[in-house]
DNA sequence: CGTGTAAGGAATTCTGACACG
DNA sequence: CGTGTAAGGAATTCTGACACG
């Protein structure tokens, strides 16, 4: 169940109009921002850009930032080191489960 | 968490066309069950169509039925009846909880 | 009953460019 | 750098209607 909205949070189904009004941002502003690579909309057949619910929420980030005079690289910039933590706070989570498991197959073991 | 995901499922901001393309129906198809009853999309301010998640699985569900031979008319009926269903069961859990709550409050003002 | 289709109009989206600062 | 705007074309969506069965 959880899964199964995620999915949704991240289906890009959306139309350029539609995050425009969600957003409050302007058609221009979310092309620009898909040119310094903040935003990866999907295209479908004949070009027309897609949005998920998850590239709203970046969308409304990157305009809070805009707002305090932020420029984009900087925000590019703190996108990636979000991303970073993200991905080393995932390898711990891991690695300890991996430990757990290793744990458990040796008593596992000794009572075989 | 999970309060903000159904926000997702149940947000309306789909083109009849994306969901044409993720249902499989045709567009004519799309409006006739809306015609029917059997769904109701928001629409904007120039009169277009937009569609939920949620809309999308209930066309799916449709899709289904309608490949078996079963008409609109009777889809109808068959999503009331499952409504009822929920409300019924709904019901019935605030009953609990009532019940849980008076008994709560019982002990509650004995001890006090 | 359920779906296809042609019809005409209105609004959307796209790209590349010039403008301003 | 970030955003506005006019330009021209292509695709979308809407409604009401006729068709078939």
């Amino acid at each position: 169940m959880e899964q199964q909205d995620r999915s949704y949070k991240d289906k890009k189904v959306i139309t350029i109009g539609t995050v425009s009004e969600l957003t409050g941002l302007t058609l221009r502003q979310i092309r620009y921002y898909e040119e310094r690579k903040l935003i990866a909309p999907y295209r479908n057949e004949r070009g027309t850009r897609k949005y998920s619910f998850n590239d709203i929420e970046i969308l409304m980030d990157i305009a809070d930032k805009r707002e305090d005079g932020v420029q984009t690289t900087e925000i590019l910039k703190e996108m990636r080191l979000k991303e970073k933590k993200r991905e080393s706070e995932a390898a711990v989570k891991k690695k300890m489960l991996q430990g757990q498991l290793n744990a458990q197959f040796r008593y596992g073991r000794g009572k075989i």
